[in-house]
DNA sequence: ATACGGTATACTGTATACAAAATACTTTTT
DNA sequence: AAAAAGTATTTTGTATACAGTATACCGTAT
């Protein structure tokens, strides 16, 4: 692939924003580091102009934080706070659901059978990489939170997500929910299938909770 | 008071959002009417650097919409998208009790108590203002939000409830679900006494569908 | 009369320059 | 020697200028 240059309609300041947004996750600015603006600007080698509208757009996705006529700095992420956003993610996506249930097609549900399946193979034939888990199992979720057709909450959650990748660097090791999470996701496609909201709803939530009680423990473990 | 000027401390990007942000609720600019940067900068009177600035703070707010290249314009109210908002914000309220069970003390429930009766007399001595009844109720609510001690869950529980603004100028009429208010608040305080987490979450989302079902109504019967 | 194309205008995107405020450092005084 | 004050430096806040792109309008041709 010979381009790289084609394509680049978007906005600098949204590629921007993209880079370092990608840059905190790395690792490549720390926590609490300051990160000002002509650094910034030479870094990228641009203008001030773009990385500011970045570094607002970052503020208002909670990666780092602005504090007038003093600056910005990298916002850290505590245990306590992905409790938080686990715990506003399993509502969400569980009131996503529930809005699904309105929309869902039997072909619909066939879907979430198939990803749900190909999930299981994934590592059944030994596969068991943590970036193909997290790819399939976001697939799932994804698929019912889009059937919501509620715009303001999928953006919600998009946002949320971004923020979820800051702590899967810490996921290097070994992903031992396979089992557990196909099933999980079993039930929900069967509440689905009743068309029970309500059920719905508490698999769901069940489903993300159980998940982070999962993760949570293997931080706190490995600490 | 003759001051106005002496604590002008915060940033002219968030002023100036302030104030387009109530100008498009006040209605001085319409549904999909084009926010073009250098008539609200002569407008404003200033230049377009802190223009643009506010106008990327209220897209990531739900207020404006900015395609690149064209432009920002003023992103219209739908009934769906309250119906929506709604959906969240019962939820999210919901959640938001539910965790402040873990928080709240005594003197907290008397503080609610307190609040519900003040809320009782407003309309018992014949006062009935929206404007009051509105004051109230978020005085209400917010207690409860706060004690979750969940900062990103206030956050976006703030974020929607200056959307909910826009369609309050809707609301001329008269409220007349006052009694049945203070009824349902009443039974979110007994269950937060009780400490039951199924129950605050359940009575406040209740709470809150009601409140909109009645709204919507309205809403529909008036046009 | 309608559709297509070209030109002009207006708006956004980016860079640079200047002003104001905060922080850090140094010097002086007690 | 320590603390306070003043100055210098760094950094943000705001304005302006220029470049690139989209849109609208007008003219011409079919």
């Amino acid at each position: 692939m010979a381009n790289g240059v084609i394509l680049e309609s978007k906005p600098l300041r949204e590629r921007i924003a993209d880079r370092i947004r990608a840059d905190i996750i790395k690792g490549v600015f720390a926590d609490g580091e300051r990160l000002i603006e002509p650094k910034l600007a030479e870094i990228y080698g641009i203008s001030r102009t773009p990385i500011r509208e970045a570094l607002r757009q970052l503020e208002s996705e909670g990666f780092i934080e602005i504090v007038p006529r003093k600056g910005a700095v990298v916002k850290e992420l505590t245990i306590k706070d992905i409790d938080n956003l686990y715990a506003i993610k399993a509502n969400l996506e569980g009131l996503a659901a529930r809005q699904a249930v309105d929309n869902i097609t039997e072909r619909d549900i066939e879907k979430l059978v198939v990803l749900n399946e190909k999930f299981l193979l994934l590592f059944k034939g030994g596969g068991n990489i943590v970036e193909e888990y997290l790819k399939y199992n976001i697939s799932f979720h994804n698929f019912f939170i889009k059937l919501s057709q509620n715009e303001k909450l999928i953006e919600i959650l998009e946002g949320l997500a971004k923020n979820f990748q800051r702590f899967r660097t810490m996921l290097i090791s070994k992903v031992d929910r396979d089992e557990e999470a196909y099933l999980e996701h079993k039930k929900i496609i069967e509440a689905f299938i009743k068309k029970d909201p309500d059920e719905v709803e508490k698999t769901v939530r069940f489903h993300i909770e159980e998940g982070w009680q999962y993760l949570r423990s293997k931080i706190k473990g490995a600490r």
